[in-house]
DNA sequence: GAGTGGTCTAGACCACATG
DNA sequence: ATGTGGTCTAGACCACTCA
């Protein structure tokens, strides 16, 4: 018996409450007393519990007043996650085109990849299509020392991450991500079916696995239509 | 005597060794045991010192072997934070010019302050300049009711924030931030110092005190040379 | 096997919000 | 005045890492 900790199970329990509507936005929760009586717990142990769903904003404390469920407004989807594309934009179809090929990743793919000039690379390009529209091109290099196996292992449903946990044994952790603008070029027009010169959105992210360990390289350019959503914090 | 609590203390000490790199990253933390000794203080303060440098991702735990200082790579800027413009952008010198004046915003504005089609808002208009080149236009909308005195006075070092915060007593404390592109329209393009129809990073910002309210809603059109840079995680 | 962090207990006193 | 969350104690047992 994998048995989880309780405040694992205190906090999956309130959770469920909230997302399935028994404890609506703004109501206020049972106090942190009732809960360790309710659990057979130590108030210790039930904050651990809170502590969690603060920390995911799903829960505000009030001192003197409880503890309450948060304003719908505060929640605001998941964002600064890394999370499949098709995650990422709303619930239509999402297609994925693949491109892959082993090879020696230009310079500065190399040193933030923290690789040697001449290591070589797993090469990936995909065309991402939401309901049948063309909506990004994403192009990725994974280290081939990294990811044995990887040149040879079909993409699950189109998802590199998933493919790098499930097949790789590796779980990439977080990712630093800029986002810019360009011009589109004849290639990406094409592939977008936008005119050339037509704004894109431009993103370069660098994944790293939880020691720290850079995994992947990714540049992405995507249609104007799909922003990106960041939310943040003072 | 404003007493912090002793948690807060414990992380500050800790805090100060690993800026001033009196605790180098990736270097080995006293262990639990040990600060609850020198602190005089019982292991679960100690943790909660812990937990708060974890969350802030300055420290990492490995059960059985100790904490110890995060590594440069993993700790990434001040990133997913509302911070004052000339701090998002490198140490250039940053200058601001401004068009003010109060107005009934646009019907999408008003939606997302919730503010009826009638209410009035401050429209603050700036052209940020980074070294002495344009760099961005920032265009927000703050209504009057929740910012009475914005209208007659001076913004603070040029930000909007920090007179909130000081000259209106409202502390913004999340924001959510659609990015994407655009084309530069002829005005933008002017105040920009850029072609018509050169590609431009565009943002929608919302941004809401503490209690949820909305209380700016800003849109910015950026040279692509000054891109927004964000931290996702798994 | 010794030391570490992960979980947990059964209390306590305090500051604060609300009726 | 009552009840809430904020802080803190002085222990405990466990799972894990490392020498």
């Amino acid at each position: 018996m994998a048995t989880r900790p309780m405040y694992e199970v205190i906090r999956g329990d309130l959770l469920d409450q909230i997302t399935a509507g028994a404890l609506p936005p703004e109501a206020r929760l049972p106090s942190e007393k009732e809960l360790a009586e309710r659990y057979r717990v130590s108030r210790m142990t039930v904050r651990q519990a809170l502590d969690a769903l603060v920390r995911e904003r799903l829960v505000v404390r009030r001192r003197g007043a409880g503890s309450f469920v948060a304003p719908q407004r505060a929640r605001s989807r998941r964002l600064n996650r890394l999370v499949p594309f098709g995650d990422e934009v709303s619930e239509d179809v999402v297609t994925t085109e693949i491109r892959r090929l082993v090879q020696v990743p230009p310079a500065a793919v190399a040193r933030v990849l923290e690789l040697g000039e001449t290591a070589e690379t797993v090469r990936l390009v995909r065309l991402r299509t939401v309901g049948g529209t063309p909506a990004a091109v994403q192009e990725s290099w994974v280290p081939v020392a990294a990811a044995p196996g990887l040149a040879r292992t079909e993409l699950i449903e189109g998802s590199l991450y998933r493919t790098l946990a499930e097949r790789c044994g590796i779980a990439v952790s977080w990712a630093e991500q800029e986002i810019t603008a360009c011009a589109a070029t004849k290639e990406l027009a094409g592939l977008l079916g936008v005119p050339q010169r037509a704004p894109l959105v431009e993103a370069h992210r660098t994944a790293h696995e939880g020691s720290g360990r850079p995994v992947e390289h990714a540049s992405s350019w995507t249609r104007p239509e799909f922003p990106f959503v960041v939310r943040l914090d003072a």
